[in-house]
DNA sequence: ATTAAATTGACCGGGTTGGTCAGGAAGATT
DNA sequence: AATCTTCCTGACCAACCCGGTCAATTTAAT
């Protein structure tokens, strides 16, 4: 069998990505251990070793396997004719909060892997397995004509993702102590946000 | 001699301390190598150890070092009686700028020795060593009155935090990774988003 | 019962760890 | 110049951990 992967059972698939990442999160490529990862995953060390042939590979695995999830769950689950922006940041903002649930430290992955590079670098590798996701994601279809227009657009958008993504950074460090989320609490607190935007910057 | 610290050349104890939170900001305290951190700062081991005695004492005294640097540097040099909350913000922002020019990696090491305390805790920490910081730092002398009325004052206050502190975390960003600041850019866009920001929230 | 596939974990040579300490370098004192 | 004191160095240590292997065992399929 070439590919051993595919093999694997799904949840056991799972569970060894997530060791890896927390791993791989928590310290540089060098010091991750795959003593450790096989512990926290539950399997021998030769296991890992017949999946993944090499800690190099495996790491590489991983840099694909996430901007491909994240990038495809968005892709896939946005409503891409909903011309209000504030209805498309909160939805992008549940499914990161999906994803996360499920690879608690994808975000945490993605974070360090893609640290020190330039916006446009992230594009270029993006965009490579999402064509034109970048240019869709805050911006296809949506009304700017609600904005109102003494103030530069630009600031105005930055302000928006950056108070949701705040929002979101709190919440998913409540996840990650343990603490249980109060989901309805955490859309109410959304809208709330979105009401003090609106009452700013729209007509 | 018991205080080994304070007879060091202060260039020389500036070195080490910046080499000793690069290696601490970069890897869990476990991982952390002594080894690196002489290196970097360009000493013996047997000075590091003459010094702080053990890597535990090392970061210890380094965790109380950031918290007193940062919280001195802001107590002291914030004007208290100004009463409007941009020019507040704004000043605490080029503090930071300032601080982390001296110590490159202090706001990554104390990032990553805060990284899952609640706010409660940070709190408690912070003010043991500056009472009442918290309550001053975004509060004290702001004249609230200037605020519209219509929407909430704690969403509104968040994100105005929130937004100067993600652009300056770009700003760091670039100064880390060697790109030169264009001090008079980085003014003018401050100003170009407490422009919008007033647009949007005051009276 | 036999074969095939999947999984294990003891084991390897090599590298790194925090910490020590005998001895050298640099100044200060006589 | 000689002695003494303080500061500093880096080779060295035992202990530990690394990525990767593979003979042996367990599990599944036939």
């Amino acid at each position: 069998m070439e590919d051993r992967l595919s093999n694997i059972d799904e949840k056991k698939k799972i569970k060894i990505i997530n060791s890896a990442m927390e791993e791989f999160s928590k310290n540089s490529y060098d010091k991750a251990s795959t003593n450790r990862i096989v512990e926290k995953a539950g399997i021998s060390k030769g296991s890992l070793f017949n999946y993944f042939e090499s800690k190099k590979k495996l790491y590489e695995y991983l840099k694909v396997f996430s901007i491909v999830e994240i990038a495809e769950e968005i892709v896939e689950n946005v409503n891409w004719e909903e011309s209000d922006l504030f209805k498309r940041i909160k939805e992008i903002a549940l499914i990161k909060l999906k994803i996360f649930r499920k690879y608690p430290y994808i975000l945490g992955f993605t974070k360090r892997i893609n640290a020190g590079k330039s916006i446009e670098e992230l594009k270029k590798i993006y965009e490579e397995y999402m064509p034109n996701i970048y240019e869709k994601i805050y911006i296809k279809n949506i009304d700017f004509t609600l904005f109102r227009e003494d103030v530069g657009i630009e600031e105005v958008m930055n302000i928006f993702i950056w108070t949701f993504e705040k929002l979101g950074e709190n919440y998913l460090n409540q996840i990650k102590f343990g603490e249980k989320i109060n989901t309805e609490e955490m859309a109410d607190e959304f809208d709330r946000y979105v009401d003090v935007l609106k009452k700013g910057f729209y007509k």
